[in-house]
RNA sequence: CGCGGGGUAGAGCAACCCGGCAGCUCGCGAGGCCCAUAACCUCGAGGUUCUCGGUUCAAAUCCGAGCCCCGCAACCA
């Protein structure tokens, strides 16, 4: 069996969660339930980045101690998970212990290996923003947002040999072109790569900074945040503790599933770091874009933040899973609101998949008693369909990350059903006493619904359970096969009485 | 000239690499059907393919110039 690991960057615990880090996990949860489908030994991380500066500043204008801040918010990334029905099977916080420790391991073993050493820093540094600022930054040599000349700061850090990973960064690019996946995305890491690394400091003082991972060795000095941060992908397996058989089994990552905003962190730094400590490279890195609200960009300032919660209290969380897979490109942008929502609602799942399953089962009752016929011939059209045409391009999408078009195929076959059951005319077939070709008809309906009901597992696992157990069949048992038996037709059990429940999806009006 | 993506019916996209009647989904209009959630099926309306110029029998597609959006570059998923 292989295995596979997935994880979604950990979001920085300085504000609530917005529908993007929702769609993030969403993503990853799609796929890790897509490969568990396939029969893939899944394993799924998510969690939270919680230190830094700019934490330690929120938990202060928010009047609270940074660890109670920190809980606080992390508890709202963890309600999230279990309320988008996420199957994480771990959620990791950067202040746990077994991080800190492990991030620390992982500092003594690239020290130990010469790629991390001290130097002296000194650069223009803005009291008011904290921060060290480049030239560039600056207007009229004063800080843009402070309006004050920063002052020259000297100041003694650890440094990363970035620039001494240049060649293995070439070579891997070279060697792996969906390294980073999209090819743009990989192209513009490609890109930045050929001009050059250079090293890049990776502690700050204690003074300035206290809210971090102790440097190993150095009382004066903690982690600059992402080189704490990216380490969680080991530590949460137990890299550097002796329970680390999680370690040993999912390490190398089959995917990290990232937002755009930190590509750089993840195809260049986080691979040096990794090779700094001779560890196995991540399979891929997975960079997926932005939602925009009404077509602009999600701001505090313009007030259009969706969050996550608030969305699934006004609308089903399967249908708001399906819209956001459906509708926003893995990789680009896509928008969200609530007419794009509604439309896609009643077209997809209420006119189209709801109805389908309706009508289907409803004939099944009228026509046959209830009972799933037996077929008596092959339905070549519809098999040849689903075999030819819809499995394969929906298998091959779904391992792109390209949900919008492996569900794309699987609504294009909705509607073929849909078309042959007006062309067939299985009522004229009950008036005129056919009922040999009616109970062949009904049963490759039911067949290709339950085919259905697979595709869309990964995107709407309750809604493919319910069509599941409409038609008669025993879900935990299903499961329990390999998808490529459960591929296979005349798999549903003939003679099963249907249970045909409510309305799938009531229209929106 | 920092690097890259894009401008095609009301909306969202495809076709561009490798020129050959401009296609899909939603929405809109008309008809059909009666198994179904006013659903489903069929047909139809709607485009100077951002602008200007060039190559060609033929340009959305190739070439040149320009305009406009957007991403990365910089601790936002």
């Amino acid at each position: 069996m292989n295995k596979f690991y997935i994880t979604t960057a950990i979001p920085y615990a300085n504000a609530d969660p917005h529908i993007g880090h929702a769609l993030e996990i969403l993503y990853a949860d799609i796929m890790a339930r897509y490969k568990r489908l396939i029969g893939n030994d899944v394993y799924f991380l998510t969690g939270t980045d919680e230190h830094g500066q700019k934490m330690f500043k929120a938990a202060v204008e928010a009047g609270k101690s940074v660890e109670e801040f920190a809980a606080e918010k992390s508890a709202k990334y963890l309600e999230l998970a279990d309320s988008w029905n996420i199957t994480n099977d771990d959620f990791i916080r950067t202040t746990e212990d077994r991080h800190m420790n492990a991030a620390q391991k992982f500092w003594e073993e690239s020290l130990k290996n010469g790629n991390i050493y001290k130097k002296d820093y000194s650069g223009l540094y803005c009291v008011g923003c904290e921060a060290y600022k480049t030239e560039k930054d600056l207007v009229d040599g004063k800080c843009s947002d402070h309006g004050t000349v920063p002052e020259i700061i000297k100041e003694e850090n650890y440094f990363f040999r970035l620039s001494a990973f240049q060649e293995p960064l070439e070579f891997l690019f070279e060697q792996n072109k969906t390294f980073v996946y999209p090819q743009s995305r990989y192209n513009e890491m490609h890109n930045i790569l050929k001009f050059g690394l250079e090293d890049v400091s990776i502690s700050r003082s204690k003074e300035k900074l206290s809210w971090g991972v102790p440097v190993p060795g150095d009382d004066s000095q903690v982690m600059y945040v992402w080189f704490d941060a990216l380490t969680n992908y080991v530590t949460a397996l137990g890299y550097g503790s002796t329970e680390n058989e999680l370690f040993q089994k999912f390490w190398p990552a089959d995917a990290h599933v990232i937002g755009k905003e930190i590509n750089r962190f993840h195809s260049l730094l986080w691979p040096a770091m990794l090779m700094s400590v001779n560890l196995e490279l991540p399979k891929q890195i997975a960079v997926h874009g932005w939602i925009t609200v009404n077509g602009q960009k999600m701001s505090k300032t313009i007030g259009n933040v969706i969050d996550p919660l608030k969305v699934i209290e006004n609308h089903p969380l399967e249908a708001v899973r399906y819209f956001l897979a459906r509708e926003i490109p893995f990789d680009n942008d896509g928008d969200f609101s609530e007419e794009k929502f509604k439309d896609r609602f009643n077209a997809d799942l209420a006119n189209g998949l709801g109805n389908l399953t309706n009508r289907i089962l409803t004939m099944v009752e009228k026509y046959c008693g209830g009972v799933v016929p037996k077929t008596s011939t092959e339905d070549g059209e519809l098999i040849g369909k689903l075999t030819d045409d819809v499995w394969p391009t929906y298998l091959e999408k779904m391992e792109e990350f390209d949900f919008v078009h492996a569900l794309e195929a699987t609504w294009k076959f909705v509607a073929f059903c849909d078309h042959m059951i007006s062309d067939r005319q299985p009522w004229a077939m009950a008036k005129a006493g056919k009922q040999n070709e009616l109970e062949d008809l009904l049963y490759h309906l039911c067949e290709s619904l339950r085919h259905i009901a697979l595709m869309i597992w990964p995107v709407m696992p309750e809604t493919a359970e319910k069509i599941f157990v409409q038609l008669g069949l025993d879900v935990g048992k299903e499961l329990g096969k390999s998808l490529n038996d459960l591929r296979q037709w005349v798999e549903l059990t003939v003679g099963n009485r249907i249970i045909k429940g409510d309305a799938l999806f009531p229209r929106l009006e």
